[in-house]
DNA sequence: AGCACGCCGACT
DNA sequence: GTCGGCGTGCTC
């Protein structure tokens, strides 16, 4: 009797045994995704082992059939079943779990909007590098050190088995100084040595022109997803990499699994991007599978960024990832000049400066953005008077006015409701709306320019398809003066036209009760300057602020990286947070406020008999956003040094917790979190 | 995760 | 008396 063990795609740290009938004989294999009857459903599974036995304890009765094997020509291998393994002892998901995310059309992936602007970065031909380049390169492609010289030091990858550390390097560099050519060319490098290539890129850059790109630089080896695509169309691309008939691959995080034949690098573009780490189940961090993979492959990994991490500017600093320094722009043109301008005390949301510039620009005939931080930028109800504020019911955070349906929504559960004309609270009628949305600034700037152009880019306005980007390619042909709107206004940073960047709100982060929101207000201004005005040597950025004595703010606007991360991670480092330490985060939801409290006093008392001297407890706390879609939120963190007491400590915390759950709560565990809201 | 079984409250 | 609420436990 033949026997396989099955996992399948639900939170069960459980293997499940089925034998074959005569209908599956022979096609049913280690490797193969199945459909197997599972309680009263049947549901995709994948068989991880052949067994000799009926598991101890188990009723050979009760062992039932593969119905059938869904995938007869290809499986998946033994690598891939041993990196399903870690990332769920790493990341603390079931091995199904892990397979799902694994192997398309395990699961559907969120689509985001498809952008097709050409943001010009990639030559289909190769270009002749700079002296810099040329140096980073070499670096790259060096001979492999030999394994006993490496130092072996570094733990970076944890959850045993432990293995050497691949061989890291960092392009840093500005934008336009050429990052792009040298992940082309090293890609190239490790292509004519016969190896693979996966080249990780933030879900925002993927776009058709870089596919296009691509394939025209490397032919029919290469391979693309984007979120666009159709399951069946990623099968196919799958399909395509197991076969060994792709060589590089092209994607976003979950790229980063691309089952390729003898990888010989992994590229990460933009390392620092949020992106790269996972916001549901597993919650990995494509740069940690990333070192991973190339640990166990003998690969090479390549980041690059204006902006690194903090975790990879300290193991630069530790000399465990090699840092390639680009100091030169290429594509000509100066960095624009960058000056922070003081908004307090000012009507509206623009300041004087800021209108002189457009005003000035506007008379050259050039082009302004206006950008906004995305998050923060509520254009929330507020009682000047008493001081009330709108909120939403469900959630706790402030809705967000859309004034073409006069509806206040909230963005986590989408509840709406018409807003008071007077205070709900003094019955005062000086409330009204307060904050910078885009709607208001829209008012603001058409009212102090009548004579200009304005168009708003956000997602209410490209919510229609195809919006956006004909909105870019309208501003890209000058067709109006002023371009507004969040992050999805980046991609025209680097018009030929745009000579003004103004930054309408710059330390809307700060205020955030996250560690991180510090970095993220630095690198957000520094992404914007970076890619502003590279044809023109005059370009322009207003950041206007609140802060304009801010470290982080004065920082950027004097493009300090350096001083930024010296300075940073002196903070980091006294107050005890990454990259000096790494925390796995608990996180209980549920619909009854008292039970969740209940429950995560409960976690609380698991968790503090269990910890070791070296790893300490924060909290039990209300989540920033204690509240979402009518779930009450509270967590705890762990923090230690070493990410091996914190996954020893978890497992315990988890069995422990295991034993006595209240199943109307939800825990959640979440290793190195990346945003603490 | 789903889905069924099971044990207590107000309804045709 | 039943319908149905959700709490509990299992799925090879």
């Amino acid at each position: 009797m033949e026997l396989f063990d099955i996992v399948f795609d639900l939170p069960v740290l459980q293997t499940f045994t089925y034998r074959v009938d005569s209908a599956t004989k022979g096609v049913a294999s280690v490797g193969k995704r199945v459909v197997a009857p599972l309680g009263r459903r049947e549901l995709v599974g994948y068989i991880i082992a052949e067994r000799e036995h009926v598991p101890a304890g188990l009723d050979s009765e009760r062992v039932r059939s593969i119905r059938r094997v869904v995938d007869a020509e290809l499986s998946f291998d033994s690598r891939t079943i041993a990196l399903a393994q870690w990332l769920s002892a790493f990341y603390f998901c079931s091995l199904g779990e892990a397979l799902a995310i694994m192997i398309p059309s395990g699961r559907r992936v969120a689509s985001t909007r498809v952008f097709t602007i050409n943001d010009d970065e990639i030559s289909d031909t190769a270009l002749v590098l700079s002296d810099e380049q040329e140096r980073a390169l070499q670096a790259i492609i060096a001979p492999q050190v030999p394994l006993s010289l490496a130092p072996r030091s570094m733990s970076l990858n944890t959850a045993a088995p432990s293995l050497p550390p691949p061989s890291m390097f960092y392009l840093y560099g500005i934008t336009g100084s050429g990052k792009t050519e040298v992940f082309l060319r090293a890609a190239q490098t490790m292509l004519d040595a016969g190896k693979s290539v996966i080249y990780l890129v933030p879900e925002i850059a993927l776009t058709y022109q870089t596919t296009e790109a691509i394939g025209k630089r490397f032919g029919a080896v290469a391979s693309t997803f984007h979120s666009g695509m159709t399951v069946s169309a990623r099968f196919t691309e799958w399909t395509r990499i197991m076969r060994g008939e792709v060589r590089i691959v092209v994607g976003p995080r979950s790229a980063v699994f691309a089952p390729v034949r003898d990888l010989g690098l992994i590229i990460i573009d933009e390392e620092h991007d949020g992106s790269y780490k996972s916001g549901s189940t597993p919650r990995y961090h494509a740069r940690q599978v990333a070192m991973r993979r190339c640990s166990a492959e003998g690969a090479r990994l390549l980041m690059g960024s204006a902006t690194p991490s903090l975790e990879a500017w300290k193991l630069m600093g530790d000399k465990a990832i090699t840092r390639l320094d680009l100091t030169r722009r290429l594509s000509g043109g100066n960095l624009p000049e960058i000056r922070p301008v003081n908004l307090t005390n000012t009507t509206g949301c623009l300041s004087k400066e800021l209108k002189e510039e457009i005003r000035t620009t506007a008379q050259m005939g050039r082009q302004t953005i206006l950008f906004l931080n995305r998050r923060g930028f509520a254009y929330f109800y507020h009682c000047s008077a008493c001081g009330y504020e709108l909120t939403c019911k469900n959630c706790s955070v402030s809705l967000t006015w859309h004034r073409d349906r006069n509806q206040a929504l909230c963005h986590y559960c989408g509840h709406h409701e018409t807003p008071p004309l007077a205070c709900p609270q003094c019955g005062s009628l000086t409330a009204g709306y307060a904050g910078f949305g885009t709607e208001m600034i829209e008012d603001e700037v058409r009212r102090t320019f009548p004579d200009l152009r304005i168009r708003r880019a956000d997602a209410d306005s490209t919510s229609v398809k195809g919006s956006l980007q004909e909105t870019l390619e309208l501003f890209k042909a000058h067709c109006f003066d002023i371009l507004l709107g969040t992050q999805m206004v980046a991609k025209g940073l680097n018009f030929p036209g745009v000579r003004l960047v103004g930054v309408v709100l710059a330390d809307s982060g700060l205020h955030l009760p996250d560690f991180r929101a510090v970095e993220r207000v630095f690198s957000l201004i520094v992404q914007v300057a970076g890619r502003s005005g590279r044809y023109f040597p005059d370009g322009k950025v207003i950041v206007q602020t609140y802060r304009p004595n801010d470290p982080s703010i004065t920082s950027a606007c004097s493009l300090d990286v350096a001083g930024f991360f010296k300075a940073e991670l002196a903070q980091r480092e006294m107050l005890g947070f990454p990259p000096y330490t790494r925390l796995i985060r608990f996180t209980i939801r549920g619909k009854d406020e008292q039970r969740a409290n209940a429950a995560i006093s409960r976690l609380a008392s698991i968790i503090a008999p269990l910890l070791p001297p070296s790893v300490d407890m924060l909290g039990p706390a209300e989540c920033p956003i204690s509240v979402i879609a009518q779930n009450h939120r509270r967590q705890i963190l762990i923090r230690s040094k070493s990410m091996s007491m914190l996954h020893g400590a978890t497992r315990g915390i988890l069995a422990a917790y295991e034993c006595n759950k209240d199943s109307r709560v939800h825990l959640e565990v979440d290793v190195d979190p990346v945003s603490l809201l």
